[in-house]
Parts: C-alpha cells; structure tokens; sequence
RNA sequence: CGGGGUGUAGCGCAGCCCGGUUAGCGCAUCUGCUUUGGGAGCAGAGGGUCGCAGGUUCGAAUCCUGCCACCCCGACCA
C-alpha cells in the first residue's frame, strides 16, 4: 500500500496537498511559492482555457498578448493601482550577470537600468499605455481583448493552484464608449465566469459585487463569483472589475465622441486564474483522490484489460481497441492503458487517485460474456454492463456524473449557507461549521473591518439582485445595531 | 518581520541526549522467477559531500560557534 491521502476530516489543508500530489497535478519548484505543472494538471488548464477561450469569443473578444515587463514609472500612474500592488512586485533592475573572483556570478554592476521594470502582476498599465495610442475616435470603439498570459505577484505564503507567486491566468481588458457600455460589459464576462464555473466545473457560485474594503486596486466596482468548499471556507473564482475612466486618466487615454467632444475612455477587466483548478479539487474530490466533472476530464474514460495468457492478452487487447475506436468515434476522450508491469488493481486505484470519470475492465470473462465491467469515480459504483449499445450508455452516463456533481455541491452549499440574525451566533456558526452567512450589514467600513478583526470572516460579497430576493428586504446589523439596507455574505475565505 | 520546528538515499524517517570500525529502516527504483478481476510475492542489486563553513577531539551525523534553506503559526494576501 502506498502512501495514502490524508483524510479530509482530520486535517483538510493536508488533504488537499496530498490530492494535488498523488494525482500529479503539480509539483513544488527550486524557487519558493512558485509550482511546476505536471501533464494532468496542464491538460485540465488546456481543457479549461478552450471552453473560457471560445466563450470569450462568442462575446465578441479578441487574443492579444502584451509584454511581461512593465516599466516601473507606469505602476505609479493610477494612484489605487500602485498603493495596492507595491509591495508584491518583482522589479527588474539588471541584464547581465558577471564572474566576480571573490563574490561569484553576481549581477553585473555595469548593467544597471536606466529605469526598472516590473514583471506585470497584471497588465492594466502597459495595455492602458497603448490603448492611449490606438483610441481616437468614437470609432476606434470599443475594443474587447483578452490575453492568456502569466502573472507574478510576491505572495508571502503560497499553497499549490490557490496562491502562488507564478500563476497563468487570462486578463481581459476591454474599452467602451459609454459608462453603461462598461458596466454591461462587466456583468457579461460575471455571467460567462458563473456560466463556466457552473455548466464546466459544475461548481456553484454566488456573483456578487465586492464592498470598497475589497475592491480591485484602481476599480470602480469589483464583481466576483464566490464558491464554497468542502471545508466551510469561501474562494474568490473570477473576478470582473469596472474600472470606470480611472486607467484612462491615468494613461491619458480620450477619444472624440460623436458631439465633437473629447472624453475620457471607459474600462473593464476581468480574469480568472489556475486557482480555479485548486477550486475544482476542493469542491468535488474526495478521500480516495481527485475527482473532475466529465466536461473538463482529459481522459474521461480509461479502459484497463485483464489477462494471464498470451492468448487472452490477445483477445482482451483485441475487444479494447475495438471498445476504444466506438467511444472514441462517439466524442468520448478514452484511453486504454495496455502498460506491462502494472497489475490491474494498481491501475485501478492510480485512476480513481487522478479523477478518471469513468474507468472499465475487460477481462476474458467479459470477452466470453459480451460485457465490461464500468465503475463510476464520483459515486465508486460498479456494475456490469453489455457490450451492446455501450457509446451511447456511456455518453449518458458522463452528462448524469456531471449534473450529479454540479448537484452534490450544490446541496452541500444549500445546506451549509445559514441566514444569521445575532452576532454570538454569527461567530459559533464560524467555528463550528464555517459555510457562507447571510446577515445584515449596515453598510460601514467600520462593522466590516471589526467583524474581520475579531471573527476572521470577510463580505464575501453583496450578491446580485435575485440571488436571494428575501435579502434584499432592509433590517437591522447585528454587530452595530444600524439600519442596514440589506443581507450580504460573509464567510472565512481562502 | 516576530514565535516555534526541521535539515541524514528519489520520498518518509531512525540514529544525535551519552562521539568509536563498512550510517540504518520503510516506500520507491533496477534484475530474475512466479504472478495479473482492487495498490503482488520471493530472491538479489544499485543509490549517501549526514544543509553549509569553521572549531573541539586520536576520532564528529552525534559536542561547540556561525551561516543558509525549508516547514508550521502570526502579520500580509487584486
């Protein structure tokens, strides 16, 4: 028995690591915070990158890709950009190394810059620079472009997927004409985020629009999709901001409008990160290993023969290809794993650990009998099915194991989302069971700040007009005793 | 940056307190044979600057000094 994966109730961080590791998703790199991403875990990102990527596309956005340094005089330009980016940038400030007899290979004293650069935490101000250039007319709008890229962000602590100093990530950074342009432009790619967490990853999520305390460094208004974990804590998943015309001041970035007036440009931007794979592992595995819905799997199907003769290896390898090629002419991503010197149980469990949806096994009996054996990774049901009619089962039984999951995490968010009216019952809820918590905000940043002080929850966010339509009657804070113009939610979050 | 902890084979650890010949164990790896319907068994093999640098000593993984790295808790985290 090999090392096995660290039960979610005894210790969930632990467990999380564990599935990371076991289910080679990532390793840890020489440099500290930073991951290396192993073939299962990018092939997730791949899958995950398409279905976003031709989203994006359907919305009438546009690839693009700017550089990765940024020079350091344009982190200053927008004021809230700079004072919450500061202290996480990595800065650029020489190009050569050089032998030195009694310091070793150092940074060549002679090759100091001119002017720093910044490796981009994000690209508002270098994409902001050169819209400045191609905007000058009503007509040059709007512009919709979206970059796949990577980010770095000094992080003090890091944990795999969730924060790490490195992350790939598409930003979208989007100019309009309008300030109503903007905002609708906003909400749109809030929807296309939910509508991918929901229809992809079958995750749940709340959307909301963040309060000020937790806005994006230069946003006007921040929305976000925000999902709940097993463990009771909340993860921001996407994140679409509405910049309003502060990136166009600061770049000076103005355009002509149809009145013959000059006007300052209306921004957007939004992204979603690798994080959303750490999301994905903490909302559906379990203790057994990963589990990943069909639609994103990169294998969704794995077939394992069994045999003892060269004869039966024969006709078992012979019926699995012949299973292979009808699934996989029916759309299904199938492989078989035909490797010597890994024994069928071996395999079993390696695929139930890397979160195969679907795993068969087709033996000599099964040969003789015209059936296989199927075994379902989400439930670890197993069942004998015929031969006969076997695509079409299949492919029925993946769209089932992905609403089933959608529908498991759901109920697990329904019930464990309380609605909280008194302060003492406010903290035990988040001691003892965490979960989101909808309660009554007067709407200050001073309860927000002292609830965060003394309980370590956070508004989440005040979720968007229909999610609960009973909260969004007024009342009373709790903590303050104000008038409160509705409930928002709270949670402890990652 | 504050508090605590750990550095010994690819991974996980024992040995250190109380110095003493070729530094062990489990997993993993390699070879052979037997196996193969839920993480195989037996036999054999390979793999080590004991974090780094000094010091004490006839002799240091073990004692002393300094340094470094990593982990956990806190601070921090669009």
């Amino acid at each position: 028995m090999a090392d096995a994966i660290t039960p979610r109730q005894s210790d969930y961080s632990q467990w999380y690591l564990d599935v990371v590791k076991h289910a080679k998703l990532a390793d840890y790199s020489p440099v500290r915070g930073c991951m290396i991403i192993r073939p299962t875990g990018y092939a997730l990102w791949e899958n995950m990158q398409r279905a976003l990527d031709d989203m994006f596309k359907e919305t009438g956005h546009e690839n693009v890709y700017f550089p990765l340094f940024i020079p350091q005089s344009f982190m200053a330009r927008e004021a809230e950009h700079v004072e919450g980016f500061a202290k996480e940038c990595a800065v650029i400030t020489h190009s050569r190394l050089k032998l030195d007899p009694e310091l070793g290979l150092i940074a060549d004293p002679d090759s100091k810059l001119d002017e720093n650069l910044v490796v981009r935490p994000t690209s508002e101000t270098i994409m902001w620079d050169t819209y400045a250039k191609w905007i000058q007319s009503w007509r040059d709008l709007p512009r919709k472009y979206n970059q796949w890229a990577n980010v770095v962000r000094w992080e003090m602590r890091t944990r795999l997927f969730l924060r790490t100093m490195e992350f790939l990530w598409q930003e979208g950074h989007t100019a309009h004409a309008t300030r109503d342009e903007a905002v609708e432009e906003t909400l749109q790619m809030l929807d296309v985020y939910a509508t991918f967490a929901e229809e992809w990853m079958a995750m749940p999520v709340v959307r909301g629009v963040k309060t000020a305390s937790e806005r994006f460094a230069g946003a006007v208004d921040t929305y976000c999709i925000e999902a709940l974990m097993q463990d009771g804590k909340a993860l921001q998943a996407g994140t679409s901001h509405f910049l309003g015309q502060n990136f166009a001041k600061a770049f000076d970035c103005q355009f002509q409008n149809r009145d013959n007036e000059l006007e300052y440009v209306w921004a957007t931007s939004w992204g979603v990160s690798t994080r959303l794979i750490g999301a994905l592992i903490m909302v559906h595995s379990d203790d057994q290993g990963l589990i990943i819905p069909p639609r994103l799997a990169p294998t969704q199907v794995v077939l394992i023969p069994i045999y003892r003769s060269d004869e039966d290896r024969e006709r078992v390898l012979a019926e699995a290809a012949t299973i292979a090629a009808e699934l996989r002419s029916a759309g299904v991503r199938m492989k078989v794993d035909d490797r010597e010197g890994y024994r069928p149980g071996w395999k079993f469990n390696e695929y139930e650990v890397q979160g195969v949806p679907i795993r068969l096994a087709l033996g000599p009996r099964d040969v003789e009998n015209g059936t296989v054996e199927l075994a379902r990774r989400d439930t670890r049901e197993k069942m004998s099915v015929s031969r006969e009619g076997l695509a079409d089962e299949i492919q029925t039984l993946l769209d089932g194991i992905q609403v089933g999951l959608y529908e498991r995490a759901l109920a697990y968010r329904e019930a464990n989302t309380r609605i909280v009216d008194d302060y003492d019952t406010f903290k035990q809820v988040l001691d003892e069971e965490g979960g989101f918590i909808r309660m009554h905000w007067d709407g200050t940043a001073e309860t927000e700040a002292r609830i965060k002080e003394e309980s370590k929850a956070t508004i989440r966010c005040i979720p968007v007009e229909g999610t609960w339509p009973e909260d969004e009657a007024p009342g009373t804070d709790p903590v303050s005793g104000a008038p409160s113009a509705r409930r928002v939610l709270y949670a402890r979050a990652y």
